[in-house]
DNA sequence: AGCACGCCGACT
DNA sequence: GTCGGCGTGCTC
């Protein structure tokens, strides 16, 4: 029997086969890519149809009936499906999963008043448009490109409907968003669509304003996670339609739908916020490229601070380096270590640090002190005791907010009041131990009276526009210190911040993560990029106890090359991607031994296959307790990517059988973390 | 994932 | 005697 085989939203590796409508049998292709309604068990479901006029796999008296064809939307286009169905195989997650979590919701659930004919509703969100573009603004002028500016506009345009990777390697404010912006202009001229990535939401309204002030007639939508669901289903759609000439979004705007498009820029490219923490585990600069190679356009990597892998993708030949390295119109920042060793410090504060935020203030600068640790203190001491403010249901601390006066677990959120008293042996001293934003805010409130501080971090940012407006109070110059985590580093362009201070980042520099180095590199990099972006010049300033490590000489120097050389060698000596490949599996259940024995089982099994990938013992993650919950994971490593992907398919299915319903496990590929 | 079926404890 | 706990099994 022919069929249709469709693709649900369940988490099993298949797809169902149904019986094609009638109307379809003459033209069997055009139902591929399209939304259907079919009966599902007891309920109805919606589903994707991925192939057409095939065999049936299954026995012809249980094939069912497709209920209903979308015929009134256009189909999902075959470089999605394309993507979609690559990431499926790549990450090992459930095909029906991977495509109908790729949609906007509305799309994903049967219409409650499915008839046979489009609902009122269906055919509104068909017809709904995006805002259309102020026509009569001026559009802001294009500035003056640099020589470097200018081959990177040209290389990335002269790849004409080819498939092209660039690495646009620019320092920070060396001018890369305007390398964007003259590529862009050119789509438009050339009447295409242009996908921009950015790795947070915090950053698409600053690069949407730019955009827009830039190309006013032009129709620019944003998608990302947090837009309410009628506002997303209306980007996709106008992506989709062809409308949206310019798409910005968060890395699940990889999946949208673009028939016009004619490139691809991944922004910051080295941020880990690409790569998706949970479901579909993809890395959506991965799939960017993929997708980019599927249409035969170009993609941009753009990154102060490439990710090694990129890096070493651009030495090996395989993607095209385009650098940027000076600021247009202002100096790169002197960036230098204060030496703590033997210092006295003030609530993590130096002598030095603390003249240098005076100075700034006195000269109506602005000045950034960075501290990667919200909070008052990361712990709550008891110096008679060793009692270290523990979380009952993590195996982490219990971190000290002062203003709220409570203990809170930022691994599951859980709080309590501030004790006076050590639990365990009574004492009444109990000390802060380590430094949070909040402890070095009301230091400097205390040291610096007359300075008009700034807390920003996750804790300060929680209500809806709480960020734009800090940035609209910090450019009005209503700001004269900032203190805050990385949520400041990324991307952010305050002309009058001349001092960065970094307070605390030593804590990196000897980890068993062997992927430290790089975040923190790239993490220093991006911060001391905030200083000196205009005509004021700028200094950064980084404590530590290790001021000769050659990581802080590499970031002192600001030379990027000599560290990820540095960095590929070691890497390649150890054996460690991009030299080789990961895949980790994560497994979590109420009782550690259901853990380790899922994890025992699972390597014993993956051993049993004989293949040529090394698969290490299981170990507990840093954290092995979160909510509860006990957590371990198996750390699978192979030289060739090919020799993993063929382990993990044959793996994949004893993982399922020797999982029992109290163990949660998942497969992460290409893990950032293990 | 849902949603069934199916076999053992405290309750109107 | 039931209502209901969550352990397996199935969905084209």
């Amino acid at each position: 029997m022919r069929v249709a085989r469709v693709a649900l939203d369940v988490p099993l590796c298949t797809l169902f086969d149904y019986a094609m409508p009638e109307e379809y049998r003459l033209a069997p292709d055009s139902l591929v890519g399209r939304r259907v309604v079919v009966p599902f068990g007891r309920a109805r479901s919606v589903g994707i149809v991925l192939e057409s006029d095939v065999e049936a796999h299954v026995a012809e008296r249980r094939i069912r009936a497709i209920g209903r064809v979308f015929d009134d939307e256009p189909p999902l286009p075959g470089d999605v499906l394309e993507v979609l169905r690559f990431a499926s195989d790549y990450y090992h997650h459930p095909v029906g999963q991977v495509l109908l979590n790729a949609l906007p919701q509305k799309l994903r659930r049967v219409p409650v008043r499915d008839g046979s004919r489009a609902t009122k509703a269906a055919a509104a969100d068909t017809a709904q448009r995006v805002t259309p573009p102020a026509e009569s603004a001026a559009a802001a002028p294009e500035p003056q490109l640099t020589g470097a500016q200018q081959r990177a506009v040209h290389a990335v345009l002269s790849s004409r409907d080819t498939f092209a990777p660039f690495v646009l390697h620019g320092v920070t404010g060396g001018g890369k968003t305007e390398v964007y912006l003259q590529v862009v202009a050119e789509l438009l001229r050339r009447g295409r669509q242009a996908l921009v990535l950015v790795p947070e939401i915090n950053l698409t309204p600053q690069l949407t304003e730019r955009f827009r002030g830039r190309f006013p007639g032009v129709t620019l939508v944003t998608l990302h996670s947090h837009l309410a669901e009628g506002e997303r289903m209306r980007a996709w759609r106008a992506a989709q339609d062809g409308v949206a000439a310019v798409v910005i979004g968060t890395r699940l705007a990889v999946f949208a739908p673009l028939p016009r498009l004619g490139a691809i820029v991944v922004d910051e490219e080295h941020d880990a916020s690409y790569k998706q923490q949970e479901g579909l585990r993809y890395s959506a600069r991965d799939l960017a490229l993929l997708r980019a190679k599927l249409r035969g356009v170009p993609v941009v990597l753009g990154s102060a601070t490439p990710s090694l892998e990129s890096y070493a993708n651009a030495m090996g030949g395989r993607y095209r380096l385009l650098e940027l390295p000076s600021r247009p119109g202002a100096r790169l920042p002197a960036v230098r270590c204060l030496d703590t060793r033997g210092q006295r410090l003030w609530h993590g504060l130096s002598g030095a640090l603390l003249e240098a935020l005076q100075a700034r203030l006195e000269r109506g600068e602005q000045s950034l002190l960075f501290v990667n640790r919200r909070g008052y203190a990361p712990v709550l001491m008891c110096l008679a005791c060793a009692w270290t403010s523990p979380c009952t249901r993590c195996s982490a601390r219990l971190v000290l907010h002062t203003s709220e006066r409570r203990l809170r677990c930022h691994y599951c959120g859980h709080e309590e009041a501030v004790t006076r008293v050590c639990p365990t042996c009574g004492n009444q001293d109990l000390t802060p131990a380590g430094h949070g934003t909040q402890r070095l805010e009301s230091a400097l409130r205390e040291a610096l009276p007359a300075a008009r501080v700034l807390r920003i971090d996750r804790d300060t940012t929680r209500r809806r526009d709480a960020f734009a407006t800090m940035q609209a109070r910090i450019r009005a110059n209503e700001v004269d210190i900032l203190v805050g985590t990385q949520m400041l580093a990324k991307g952010h362009d305050f002309p009058r911040l001349t001092l960065v201070g970094v307070v605390n980042a030593d804590g990196a520099l000897y980890t068993s993560d062997f992927r430290a180095s790089e975040r923190l590199y790239a993490q220093l990099t991006q911060v001391a990029g905030r200083a000196g972006r205009s005509e004021l010049a700028g200094e950064v300033l980084i404590q530590s106890n290790f001021p000769t490590h050659p990581l802080y000489e590499a970031v002192c120097r600001q030379d990027y090359a000599a560290f990820a050389t540095g960095a590929l060698d070691e890497r390649r000596q150890l054996g460690f991607p991009p030299y080789s490949h990961h895949a980790l599996l994560r497994a979590e259940a109420a009782r550690r031994e259901r853990v380790d024995d899922y994890l025992a089982r699972a390597a014993e099994a993956g051993a049993a296959l004989r293949f040529p990938v090394e698969i290490y013992d299981p170990v507990p993650p840093l954290v092995a307790r979160v909510g509860g919950r006990e957590r371990g994971q198996l750390l699978v490593q192979s030289s060739s990517r090919n020799e993993l992907q063929r382990f993990l398919s044959a793996w994949y299915p004893q993982l399922e059988g020797t999982a029992t319903r109290s163990v949660r496990w998942s497969l992460d590929v290409d893990p950032l973390e293990v």
